[in-house]
RNA sequence: GGCCGGGUAGCUCAGUUGGUAGAGCAGCGGAUUGAAAAUCCGCGUGUCGUUGGUUCGAUUCCGACCCCGGCCA
């Protein structure tokens, strides 16, 4: 047996100081950073993704960043063949890749795999999409229980994304998704994962962090950033850039729907559970080492333990 | 000071013709296979402002008091 090629995850939620702590260890180990989040690859999406400074980036380059127009979609598949190109090319000039984000489903999707599943495809789900608005979702459910049992039930009747995701992958295969997605490819990711969490144990602290790093985010510019994503030709609140937390609500506020300090609160609340949801993942993620960002940086703690489990 | 509203969950409010109460939002827990910062599921005990009275029983009716609005002085 040959020895895999180290890699090193930073997972964390929302504000909990990951960029901080990737910016130390680039500093201090032989590593080269991997951007994993699903919203700094757009361009121009700066401020309310907190996406690493000029500055920062100078120091510490960040791959898979500003890789995507707003207006494109890009997906956990995609995620999976590029971080995979990125930490062979990393590995290759002998260094270690250190993968930082807060997007968990990209996390488990690359080390796990995804199964041989057809992409998404814009026409089937438009026909779908304009069947639940006349029938509704639950008889579109209720056809899924016919030609997809096993998923069906797998699959709320309210779930509209994985109700129409499973009738989307029928269409496109003639199979139903319960027997493609049995058949895993054998996954084997190439490398040896050392897996690190950053988070606050107390709650109340990262909801004060929040809360003030998205008024902060305003007073830097967030409005104008979201207000000039607005000009672009063809891009709508519809498209998975601009479900963002943060542009959503700012979009909604642009259009007059909602005011502003309504906004900022919604804003908030939705930044929020979204860290929330960070943490179920985290919680279930199996052979990840915790540490607790409480008031200062656990930068020693994370470097004794990169010494002892990934010997560096 | 007088009159009129109102004081019920963290917030906004509903309700109980007297049998100790429920929505939305927030919060908490969970799921998660090409949209994942998405999408979905589950969780509601709170001196019903305080204090007396009537009553078998009061958050509900009556009185006093306190607080917050508004109007009049």
């Amino acid at each position: 047996m040959s020895e895999l090629p180290s890699a090193i995850f930073l997972m964390g939620p929302t504000a909990a100081g990951k960029t901080a702590l990737a910016l130390a260890l680039h500093d201090t180990l032989p590593v080269e950073i991997i951007s994993v989040d699903s919203s700094q690859v757009y361009r121009g999406m700066d401020i309310g993704t907190a996406k690493p400074t000029r500055d920062e980036l100078t120091r510490a380059p960040h791959r898979l960043i500003d890789i995507r127009d707003p207006r494109e979609a890009y997906s956990a598949a995609d995620f999976c063949a590029d971080a995979l190109v990125e930490m062979q090319d990393i590995t290759r000039t002998g260094k270690i890749p250190l993968l930082v984000g807060g997007t968990m489903f990209y996390f488990r999707a690359l080390e796990f795999g995804l199964s041989d599943l057809p992409s998404a495809d814009p026409d089937v789900r438009a026909r779908l999409g304009d069947e639940a608005a006349t029938h509704g979702w639950p008889a579109l459910h209720r056809r899924l229980r016919e030609i997809d049992p096993v998923s069906a039930t797998r699959i709320h009747p309210n779930d509209a994304q994985r109700i129409q995701r499973a009738l989307e992958i029928h269409e496109l295969t003639g199979q139903p998704l319960s027997a493609l997605g049995a058949e895993k490819r054998g996954h084997s990711f190439p490398y040896r994962v050392t897996r690190i969490a950053l988070w606050p144990q107390d709650r109340t602290l990262l909801h004060g962090r929040i809360a003030s790093r998205f008024l902060a985010m305003l007073e830097r510019g967030f409005v104008d950033e979201v207000e000039q994503l607005t000009r672009l030709d063809g891009l709508s609140l519809t498209m998975p850039s601009m479900r963002a937390v943060g542009y959503r609500q700012i979009w909604e506020y642009l259009i007059k729907k909602v005011n502003y300090s309504e906004m900022t609160e919604q804003a908030i609340a939705a930044t929020r559970q979204f860290a929330k949801r960070q943490i179920t993942w985290l919680r279930s993620y199996q052979g990840v080492h915790a540490l607790d960002s409480a008031d200062t940086l656990p930068e020693k703690e994370c470097l004794e333990y990169l010494r002892q489990t990934a010997g560096l």
